[in-house]
RNA sequence: GGAGGAUUGCCCGAGUGGCCAAAGGGAGCAGACUGUAAAUCUGCCGGCGUAGCCUUCGGUGGUUCGAAUCCACCAUCCUCCA
């Protein structure tokens, strides 16, 4: 099966330029599609991964696989973030993450073979450009009134738009054309949202190559309330097993809105589209059986079999109160030497130390709302006190932190 | 270059000398209800902490018994005029 007709049937297009040309041009050869990738941060996270997916499929599907990271782009960014600007600006910075973002992708992508599957970054050439040579030669391709009517700065139009940001488009645009031309990259992938910038480096290939290019964008992934998939309250979920550990990501998941359950199956597993589809109808109590399906296999896709089985496991044991002993949960530590002398600690000052809570006030409030126990013994006082000696056993202290939240509080 | 306006807690936004740790909303957290969902209801939502104290309203100084609120300078943003 072709990439567009899989894309298809898992519900993983949003638009396409020239279907049926797109189709045809598929046929029979290997092409090369690119998805850019802005390194604003140290780790690429859930968001991230759908047009990652989209070129998973893509590469499945027999063709070539660009990651373009965005080491120029992220320059232009946003100005408003000022203090951000400088570690922008590190090359270095830019690299460590350029090859940091090559290994998180590794689950994904095949980069073994660089007819495969590369990784570029557009400072290699972004940062070369020349200002009069680029209006001169470029400039004449874009139109203003066109830019204008763009979704991205129309909303932006309101709030303020630098002329800075305003190029961000003409960059993306150079970005296509460039890769067209020195790796025959004809298509490019991304989230719904780039649309209109993808739009614009097509129609440049089409007037300095006079050849034809294609964009395909994935549909945004929301929940009900329009909340853009993988933010949590604690900021996005990662990729980065130290960042959001694997059982956290196994949790996200569990907990999704049912109207998100079918859609991400078909991005986030290789579940075929019939089980997919009974696996999302499913209503009431029994969708969490397709959460749990699911949510086992986007751990297994980004973090491997044995973290999902683990994260799986573990959450057995915690939620659905597992086979006999104490349930195993993501450990928090606390350094001997921070604990004060004396045979019992506040349970408020030990879990500050461990890192649970970020501030005594914070922990009280919990234990006031009566959100807190350990080893399954609510906390009913601010000033309840813990032997430290259970802390020193082989199990540790299982904290239970509001109705999802666990930790085993250990010795270091 | 000129004139005017803005800058408040995670976000939006009220607040023009004491009653302001600062209305209201959103987000978030907890409790109830549930299905480890959503919606709803209730409580919490700067820090230390029993009363009370400490640090916050762009920055720095000043006026005052007392300032988010008044004054000066600086910074950033916006609008109109040129």
């Amino acid at each position: 099966m072709g990439f567009l007709e899989t894309m298809q049937e898992r519900g993983m297009l949003a638009q396409v330029t020239h279907e049926d040309e797109l189709r045809a041009h598929l046929t029979g050869a290997a092409r090369t599609a690119y998805a850019g990738f802005d390194p604003t941060a140290d780790s690429l996270h859930v968001g991230h991964l759908l047009p990652v997916l989209g070129l998973r499929r893509w590469q499945q599907a027999g063709h070539r696989v660009i990651v373009l990271l965005g080491g120029g782009t992220a320059l232009v960014g946003d100005p408003t973030g000022k203090t951000d600007m400088r570690q922008m600006a590190d090359a270095e910075t830019i690299n460590a993450r350029a090859e940091h973002f090559k290994k998180q992708l590794a689950p994904f992508i095949d980069f073994t073979d660089p007819k495969k599957g590369i990784v570029l970054n557009n400072a290699d050439w972004l940062l070369k450009l020349q200002y009069l040579p680029l209006l001169r030669e470029f400039g004449v391709h874009f139109s203003v009134n066109r830019m204008l009517t763009a979704d991205s700065v129309k909303l932006r139009l309101e709030k303020g738009l630098s002329f800075l940001e305003f190029n961000y488009m003409i960059l993306q645009s150079y970005d296509f054309y460039h890769l067209n031309k020195h790796e025959d990259c004809s298509v490019q992938l991304g989230g719904d949202d780039q649309w209109s910038n993808m739009l614009g480096g097509m129609e440049l290939v089409r007037r300095k190559e006079q050849k034809q290019a294609f964009c395909v964008t994935l549909p945004l992934l929301v929940t009900s309330e329009g909340k853009k998939m993988g933010k949590t309250e604690k900021g996005a979920v990662w990729i980065d097993p130290n960042l959001t550990p694997p059982f956290d990501f196994f949790q996200y998941f569990r907990n999704i809105d049912d109207s998100m359950v079918e859609q991400c199956l078909f991005y986030f597993s290789d579940l075929p589209v019939a089980e997919v589809k009974r696996l999302g109808a499913l209503r009431d109590r029994e969708i969490n059986d397709a959460k749990i399906v699911l949510a086992f296999e986007a751990t297994k896709l980004v973090h491997g079999e044995e973290e999902a089985n683990k994260a799986k496991s573990m959450a057995a044991g915690l939620f659905a109160g597992g086979a006999g002993g104490k349930p195993e949960a993501p450990e928090a530590l606390v350094a001997a030497k921070d604990l004060p002398a004396g045979d019992a600690v506040s349970v408020v000052d030990v879990l500050v130390l461990a890192g649970i809570f970020a501030s005594k006030s914070e922990a009280r409030r919990l234990i006031e709302g009566g959100g807190l126990s350990l080893d399954n013994e609510k906390i009913t006082s601010t000033t309840a006190t813990l032997d430290v000696a259970r802390l020193k056993t082989e199990d540790g202290v299982l904290v239970r932190k509001g109705k999802k939240s666990y930790h085993t509080l250990k010795l270091a």
